[in-house]
RNA sequence: GGAGGGAUGGCCGAGCGGUCUAAGGCGGCUGUCUUGAAAACAGCUGUGGGGUUACACCCACCGGGGGUUCGAAUCCCUCUCCCUCCGCCA
């Protein structure tokens, strides 16, 4: 949610804002139209209800039985017209929250303007395009012919775009995992084992809902809904608290699954394990105070290629453009890194600096330590990282020639002796 | 799943239709006193909204929502959460 006196006060600021998301930009007028209905609303209202608090006051004190009913008939058909302007005004405000729940995060002045994905901006590379002296294979080739990736059992039972990882496979990935979050720990984040399901408020604190209802699964008799990412969770942790300025930043880290329904085109992403409904991700989330957000997009951006680099692979830091950043983000790098058998750049990673936009929502907010009042935090995530991306980039980056797949040093800890995986 | 008991300000805790403008205490802040500190004393101490150049002032908030009433922390309905006991369960 953003602030609804930016509109008020600029409101072509958000109209181009909106342009430039490659939105439509009406809501700025009816927003400002209701905003002003709402306004005249408690306006009326409020004289009333203070006529009435002070004549009830009077009415508790009055001797004269005869003055005492014609004030109690007099503040009854003041009553009537309050609950009468309240209906109003509650029909305006739904109206207007609607509006405001569907407008987006206002985008930092150095993402790039762009329509879609092909405007974004490479701002790095890290790393060669590794040559291999023969053909690598693509990890569904890969995977099933090592007997750690089954396609068949995860449509059997479940269906398409489900899969069952198994032996080296299942405990490379609990590798990853546990390495991922190690090392965040050592970057400074707490980590947290959350709930994978939530209530919808909490869905609605994170920005997910009302705009991507679509795309969240439900329990069919409870408000109980599957994450699809670990940063609803964490964004929930400070739903409604007001945190010391010391104990700013917080940095959180999280592993959990993630579900999303993405109504996926038959033609696209078909093969393997890229996309799908449920897929493991380890998350990172900061708190901080708004002051520190640019720095603490830095950090973490930083923290995600360090994940990268530290399993050996070439990866590519790119910066989304305006058209193509997240509904409540305002800045946004997205990192890749490079499958040679699939031969693609996989999004592994997409770091966001929220601002207050989840914040506001959450009503998420510190105590400056002068005890000034209490003022909206900034929260940012970033995935740290994704998790059949990063197997994918692991299996078809360390593949020899033989179909074996060698385990990457920093993950051979938890992986009980075996350095090569082989059929 | 069943029965009963609860939810009040940063914390503890009173209030159970009308000086609630929420008692009292603790904590916190400011001041007086003091070389400094403690103690004592005095004052202040939330959130959101409307309004104002800024004040003033006004409205709402006693777990959430709805209702009764001229008037609700207080009465009614409903939901959520917590506690005790029973049942079930990895």
């Amino acid at each position: 949610m953003i602030d609804i006196n930016l509109i008020r006060e600029k409101p072509d600021t958000i109209r181009q804002m909106l342009l430039a998301r490659q939105m439509d930009a009406s809501p700025v007028d009816q927003v400002l139209q209701l905003d002003e209905q709402r306004r005249a609303l408690i306006q009326q209202t409020e004289v009333l209800k203070a006529e009435r608090n002070q004549v009830s006051k009077e009415i508790s004190k009055m001797k004269d039985a005869a003055a005492r009913q014609i004030s109690i008939g007099a503040m009854r058909s003041v009553g009537d017209r309050i609950a009468a302007l309240d209906e109003e005004l509650r029909r305006v405000q739904n109206q207007l929250d609607d509006l405001m729940a569907f407008i987006p995060n206002l985008p930092d002045p150095r993402t790039p303007l762009g329509k879609d994905e092909h405007d974004n901006v490479v701002i790095k590379t890290v790393g060669e395009i590794p040559r291999f002296d023969f053909e690598p294979k693509p990890h569904w080739d890969l995977g099933p012919a090592l007997g750690i990736i089954d396609f068949e059992q995860g449509v059997k039972i479940t269906g398409t775009r489900f899969y069952v990882l198994s032996g080296a496979g299942a405990r490379l990935q609990r590798a990853l995992i546990a390495w991922m979050l190690d090392l965040h720990a050592r970057q400074g984040y707490t980590e947290k084992y959350t709930p994978f399901m939530v209530k919808g408020d909490t869905l609605m604190a994170a920005g997910q809902l009302p705009k991507f209802y679509d795309n969240l699964y439900k329990d069919h008799e409870e408000d109980l809904w599957m994450v699809p990412t670990a940063e609803v969770p964490l964004t929930g942790l400070h739903i409604n608290d007001i945190l010391d300025e010391a104990s700013l930043p917080r940095y959180y880290t999280a592993y959990t699954p993630c579900f999303r329904r993405e109504k996926m085109s038959a033609g696209r992403d078909v093969r393997g394990i890229k996309r799908g409904h449920q897929f493991d991700k380890v998350e990172m989330y900061i708190f901080c105070k708004p002051e520190d957000s640019p720095a603490a997009f830095e950090k973490m951006v930083a923290d995600a290629e360090q994940t990268c680099a530290g399993l050996g692979l070439t990866y590519r830091v790119l910066q989304l453009c305006t058209g193509d950043i997240g509904f409540g983000s305002s800045i946004t790098y997205d990192i890749e890194v490079w499958a040679p058998g699939c031969g693609e750049w996989l999004e592994v990673s997409s770091v966001s600096n929220v601002t207050d936009f989840q914040a506001r929502r959450a009503n998420a907010k510190y105590r400056p330590a002068d005890g000034g009042r209490a003022r909206l935090m900034h929260t940012l995530n970033g995935s740290g990282l994704g998790m059949p991306r990063t197997l994918i980039a692991v299996l078809e980056n360390y593949q020899q020639p033989d179909g074996s797949v060698v385990v990457p040093e920093v993950l051979r800890p938890w992986m009980g002796g075996i350095d090569v995986i082989r059929p």
